[in-house]
DNA sequence: AGTGTCACG
DNA sequence: ACGTACGTGACACTC
């Protein structure tokens, strides 16, 4: 027998999407009703192997509704536009799926289905409605069973009219009446006022329907019998509008519908595009692809071994044309990794050439060739590549574009920077995903060389493809000068820091070590005293429970999980008992203990004493670098025990200098840049204390008259304002009321109007542009500017304020960096510039360059670009970086 | 793998 | 009414 399965497209996205938080994909789509259908198709396809699919939808906002009475769906809320720009996606899926899809001008999809319901009653067909709307309930019949969703969209009740009946003692088609008499307030139906679902069913379980109510309305009493009378039009009307239209004339057979399975590598594309990464998996498509299999058989591979003579001539004549480098670097850290390959597609042919054998002398020429500046080369992730390479003693130089780094240029917030991503991304025949040809965790596994070389051989095509797309984008979004003079230029000099590594005294560091440990064990004991019992100080949940269960304290803050034990929590809690400070110094003596004794301890090369930190260049959202394999942007320096960690940071020369020089106030010197506002600017002329000068514009008194408590709460307001102030977020960081917060903003921005002007203006900018941008021309997109919801509109509207200041000093510090190192080189200095920490640069200087550097540091930096305000560097230096202070 | 916490700018 | 300050990475714990 035929089963049919009948789903109401709009009413089950809108279940979808209000039952589930808001996913984005990397262009910023919202898909969360998106997977939500997709789930329920999946179930329902799975549970109930239906002959026959069919999606039905609302077309058009006028229906045969509106012809008798306007105000239908009245007063209703506007679609979101985070749920409405989904509609196109649910479409396009429903294609991938191989589902019928439907809709009609001025009939809603309640009435196709219907129509349908009909049909299948007369054909004999088995069929599943499935809605979100009860209303759909007047369908059921012996045939038609109607599931409407519960909670969600996994789950749904199944009603049958027998379930019909003993849920409300009606039959289905009373259903109609039901509404007719109760109403409905989201379809704007009136119904009769002060009949809610009680009173309806009392009175349809007595008369049976709308008319028969109305013919016995003189049995009614008091106000009942009155708001009845009164309205009998309304009660008509509604119940007109509460049925469901079954003679809609559909110009299509319902073998239209018949359902035949889906095509594997069609919806792979579809959930691919949606990056449903958890469905592929359960669907077990990540590997279906949509070609690459067969792009990889189409090329033309060559793998390259030593003693082959034809291939060997066949490379040395297309080195000279190699369009793109792809190099398979397997392992996280790139000072740690392992290279497997070195691949180059020339016009006709792909040559891949193993590891050991680019070690052999036969291919010399290859190795000269990837170390020769002048042959150039465009490939993917080339900075982790140089380093990886180096570390086997092969250079790499002539990078010229790299497709990741010109991807993180177009659209830093998007997550996809593998090659397979990038093909989807760009439209592009997509190449297998690594992790479908590898594995991941503990089952990754090279697979044998034809497989592993072809694969290799499709990504070093597809790199080709992506760079001439990029290539063209970086022009047309203005970023060209950004991307060749700056981005690029600075990969090879980050490469340059993280292969020269700084020195670290392991002694120093374990003298530390060991005085810590006896002070973090003299305290465990203590805490454990005043707790009255043993337990593991460093699991919130274990802590949660002493404190707030056995010791009674006061729950000030909740995390998803129980309770908030950070340390703003303790220290609210501190007056209440005189564990909390030890708990407090517990916390910090344990966080110096295992990040930075045994942490860095980790990273110190034996053989070298030296650390080699990884430079991310394509990660922070503002432009930023981030730091890894450790972290040596967050060294300790505000505590003076955590700053001792500094003396271990030390030249590798003997009688060096380690110097350091940072920005001053760089952030508030670019807000006053790109704000244009005078007394902003003019304080920074004058090279004002501007936490000082804020107090005093703030709090309206003379400077000398500004005290230490104020000159606090201006610097918090300082930073509020670069973070993209609200009243909320100060008043949490001063711990004042929000009333008060917002005062200070306001007096803020009465002192200083430019500022404010900024704010309004880059909100404003970003909502018509869709993106905020950095000096230098550097994007951000922000899709969620326009969010209905307060809060994630709220949080894009602080970054669009946040993003253009943080990421032009971003842009500032790095154009000093390229600048530096080529001034380095073109004095012949033997100084090296070691770390970069956001608004610093540390070196490693030797006794006779030290005063040179202390002029030319500094100099650079300041004159890397010109704004309306100075520039200002502060130098330093000493044996050790805790001395560079 | 996700959460909480905390180090830095 | 809503309920977060911006940007990162590493560690320990928990499931």
């Amino acid at each position: 027998m035929e089963k049919w399965i009948l789903i109401d497209g709009n009413s089950i996205a809108f279940r979808a999407f209000y039952a589930l938080p808001l996913l984005t994909n990397a262009s910023g789509l919202h898909t969360n009703a998106v997977f939500g259908f997709t789930t329920m198709l999946l179930k329902l396809l799975e549970e109930e192997q239906p002959t026959h699919m069919l999606v039905a939808f609302d077309a058009g906002k006028i229906t045969f509704r509106h012809e008798g009475y306007s105000e239908y769906k009245g007063g209703r809320q506007k679609t979101p536009s985070e749920l409405s720009e989904q509609f196109p996606l649910i479409k396009e899926l429903l294609q991938a799926f191989g589902i019928s899809q439907f809709e009609l001008s001025g009939y809603e999809a309640d009435d196709i289905i219907g129509t349908l319901t009909r049909m299948a009653d007369e054909q004999g067909a088995e069929v599943l409605v499935v809605s979100g709307d009860k209303d759909m309930l007047q369908l059921a019949s012996d045939q038609v069973t109607v599931a409407i969703t519960r909670k969600g969209v996994g789950d749904v009740d199944r009603y049958s009219p027998a379930l019909i009946h003993e849920r409300y003692g009606l039959a289905p088609l009373q259903i109609i009446d039901l509404k007719g008499l109760m109403g409905d307030t989201s379809d704007n139906i009136p119904g009769i006022p002060g009949v809610g679902e009680k009173t309806a069913l009392k009175l349809l379980h007595e008369y049976g329907s709308v008319e028969g109510v109305l013919e016995h309305v003189a049995d009614l009493k008091g106000k009942m019998k009155e708001k009845v009378e009164q309205h009998k039009d309304d009660a008509i009307m509604s119940k007109k509008l509460a049925t469901i239209f079954r003679e809609v004339p559909l110009d299509r057979g319902t073998s239209e519908m018949a359902y035949g399975g889906y095509d594997r590598p069609t919806l792979a594309g579809a959930l691919r595009k949606l990056e449903f990464k958890s469905l592929l998996e359960r669907l077990d498509l990540t590997g279906e692809g949509t070609g690459s299999t067969v792009a990889a058989a189409e090329l033309n591979v060559v793998s390259v071994a030593a003693h082959d003579e034809d291939a060997l001539s066949a490379l040395a004549a297309g080195l000279r044309s190699v369009e793109s480098v792809y190099v398979e670097v397997i392992g996280e850290n790139p000072h740690q990794s392992e290279t497997i390959a070195v691949a180059l597609a020339t016009a006709d042919v792909i040559f891949v050439v193993p590891m050991a054998e680019l070690q052999a002398s036969a291919l010399g020429f290859v190795r000269e060739w990837l170390a020769d500046a002048d042959m150039e080369k465009a490939g993917f992730d080339l900075h982790r590549t140089e380093l990886s390479l180096a570390w086997h003693g092969i250079a790499l130089k002539g990078i010229s574009f790299d497709i990741q780094l010109a991807a993180y240029l177009l659209d830093p917030t998007d997550s996809t920077q593998s090659i397979s991503g990038l093909c989807g991304k760009y439209g592009l025949p997509t190449v297998q995903a690594d992790e479908s040809v590898y594995g991941k965790g503990a089952k990754f596994k090279l697979p044998e060389a034809g497989v592993l070389h072809g694969h290799i051989a499709s990504k070093t095509d597809a790199v080709r493809s992506i760079a001439a797309i990029q290539r063209e984008e970086l022009e047309k979004t203005g970023m060209h000068k950004l991307y060749y003079d700056l981005e690029q230029p600075l990969s090879r000099v980050l490469a340059g820091m993280e292969l020269q590594g700084i020195r670290c005294d392991a002694s120093v560091i374990e003298q530390l070590g060991a005085e810590l440990e006896s002070r973090i064990s003299d305290i465990m004991t203590k805490v454990y005293t005043l707790a009255g019992m043993e337990f593991n100080i460093n699991s919130p949940r274990q802590l949660g429970e002493v404190l707030f269960e056995k010791l009674g304290l006061p729950v000030i803050k909740k995390t998803k999980t129980g309770y908030s034990t950070d340390a703003d929590v303790l220290e609210k809690l501190e007056p209440y008992h005189e564990i909390i400070p030890s708990i407090l110094l517990f916390r910090q003596l344990a966080k110096l203990q295992s990040t930075y004794v045994e942490g860095l301890l980790k990273e110190i090369r034996p053989n070298t004493g030296k650390i080699h930190t990884y430079y991310r260049q394509t990660i922070a959202a503002t432009g930023r670098l981030s730091s890894q394999y450790p972290n040596l942007q967050n060294i300790p320096i505000r505590l003076e025990e955590g700053r001792q960690i500094r003396k271990a940071f030390v030249p590798s020369e003997p009688g060096w200098f380690m110097l350091a020089a940072d920005y001053s106030q760089i952030e508030l010197r670019v807000l006053a840049h790109i704000s244009g506002d005078e007394g902003l600017k003019e304080a920074f002329v004058q090279d004002l204390d501007i936490h000082t000068k804020t107090a005093s514009d703030v709090f309206g008194v003379r400077p000398e008259d500004v005290d230490a408590n104020m000159r606090r709460q201006a610097k918090a307001v300082n930073f509020g304002i670069v973070y993209g102030i609200s009243d909320f977020g100060l008043s949490n960081n001063l711990n004042i009321t929000r009333k008060e917060a917002a005062q200070f903003i306001e007096q803020y921005f009465a002192a200083f109007q430019g500022v404010r002007r900024y704010m309004d203006n880059i909100v404003a900018q970003a909502r018509t542009d869709g993106y905020v941008t950095t000096l230098l021309e550097r994007r951000r997109y922000l899709p969620e500017i326009k969010a209905s919801n307060f809060n994630i509109r709220s949080f894009a509207e602080r970054t669009a304020m946040n993003t253009p200041i943080q990421g032009t000093a971003a842009d500032i510090i790095k154009l000093a960096m390229v600048r530096m190192d080529e001034q380095l080189r073109a004095r012949g200095l033997r100084s090296r510039m070691l770390l970069q920490v956001h608004d610093e640069l540390v070196f490693e200087v030797p006794a006779d360059e030290l005063e040179l550097m202390k002029e030319l540091v500094p100099q650079v930096m300041e004159s890397a670009i010109k704004l309306d305000v100075p520039l200002k560097a502060d130098v330093s230096f000493g044996d050790n970086w805790y001395e560079a202070k």
